[in-house]
RNA sequence: GGGUAGGUAGCUCAGUUGGUAGAGCACAGGACUGAAAAUCCUGGUGUCGCCGGUUCAAUCCCGGCCCUGCCCA
């Protein structure tokens, strides 16, 4: 795509000059619509899905899958997109790349802001590349967001313009509680029915949509509501009774510890360019750098880290449960991964 | 041993001039489409240290005991 070079160059000249992130104020340049999100036949269908919340073991499960069905594999992670942040968002090693091709990770540098629009796109560009070559499409990993936005589509509606979000956001702090709720409910009645007055950034995103298209993001997003159809996509949610999976999530937190997750957040702090906004919300980076900017112990920021990540899963959980799509594998302490491949293979087939 | 402050939710604490109690965090449930590992909403989960007394009624008042912090020996 011609146009990605030019518009990342201009994100990065004009982050040079503003190392404010929160709602960072640099011109971003209007995205043409060359990808026809709202496809009749989506292409997110035919696609094998395989998910769960994080420290489930999706990564390794999916190597494995994949090889057996001869498979290329779609990162579906949020995080994982961004290059450098390796330890802290567990992606897969040198040696399961090597087994199996991954598509999706380390595509932007930590500067750069991404978003889901964008994660689309180059999706969507992904798997016509894997379906050219004969392979089929496992998608892999746990963001929900992601994951609906790809069985059911996304609209093909403005982009986000950070400019009138700062805007929009220092205004209703200084006025009343109510004020972006208000704003909305001139113009979209139906949205500002549904959204809660103090879910800002939601608010934010409904006025911007109609300011800049003249139409209400409520019509933009009737679509949705559809789920995929059930025999054309097949997604897999890694299931463990809640206990056992908050136990992995401690257990994996302890053993990034051990394997430099330190180091690594402490190179990201003396880059020459700061990390992004949205690089920054990643679980447990926020927290080593507070350790590292001596605001909290390291042991407090270790336990703040399991905490904040084993919520992050029960989020996780809740919106698998509201995807019709979803069909829930059990999965017990004692199964061998070998079992738990020849099982959901049995599922996807 | 004497004095003193305290013991209330998983944690840190508030409170009831006597009518069985409430905040923050934790925890649980939910929402969610161009920031999503973000953000937002809802919910109190309790032998008010223990045993007795007074009272129609005690977590609160009285007595004793146990435990913790601090001060003096």
């Amino acid at each position: 795509m011609c146009w990605s070079n030019s518009y990342a160059a201009t994100k990065h000249l004009t982050l040079c000059n503003n190392h404010n992130f929160q709602f960072s104020d640099y011109f971003a340049m209007p995205k043409p619509q060359d990808t026809n999100f709202d496809h009749p036949d989506n292409p997110g269908w035919d696609c094998w899905y395989l998910t769960g919340p994080t420290a489930s073991g999706k990564t390794s499960v999916g190597v494995a899958l994949a090889e057996e069905m001869e498979a290329e594999i779609i990162s579906l992670d949020s995080m994982a997109v961004y290059r450098e942040l390796d330890v802290g968002t567990a992606k897969p090693s040198d040696e399961e790349r090597m087994m199996v091709p991954h598509h999706m990770i380390d595509v932007v540098d930590p500067s750069e802001d991404y978003s889901l629009a964008e994660y689309v796109t180059s999706a969507y560009e992904a798997i016509r590349g894997i379906k050219r070559r004969g392979k089929k499409v496992l998608f892999v990993g746990g963001t929900p967001l992601y994951l609906k936005a790809m069985l059911r589509g996304i609209f093909a509606g403005p982009a986000a313009d950070p400019k009138l979000r700062k805007e929009l956001y220092e205004k209703s702090q200084n006025a009343p509680p109510d004020f972006l709720h208000n704003e909305l409910k001139k113009n979209d009645p139906e949205s500002a029915q549904r959204l809660h007055p103090n879910d800002t950034k939601r608010l934010i995103r409904a006025i911007e949509v109609f300011r800049k298209s003249g139409i209400p993001i409520s019509e933009w997003q009737k679509q949705f509501d559809q789920p995929a159809p059930v025999s054309r996509c097949k997604v897999i949610v890694l299931d463990w009774p809640r206990e056992e999976l908050y136990d992995r999530i401690n257990r994996r937190v302890d053993h990034m510890i051990d394997n430099g997750f330190l180091d690594e957040v402490q190179r990201l702090t003396k880059r020459f360019l700061p990390i992004s906004k949205t690089a920054s919300q990643a679980l447990g980076y926020k927290e080593l750098f507070d350790y590292l900017d001596k605001k909290m112990s390291l042991h407090t920021a270790v336990e703040t880290i399991k905490q904040n990540t084993r919520q992050f899963a029960k989020r996780q959980m809740t919106w698998f449960r509201s995807l019709e799509e979803c069909q829930f594998f059990s999965l017990q302490p004692k199964m061998t991964k070998s079992l738990i491949v020849e099982q959901i293979k049995g599922l996807m087939m």
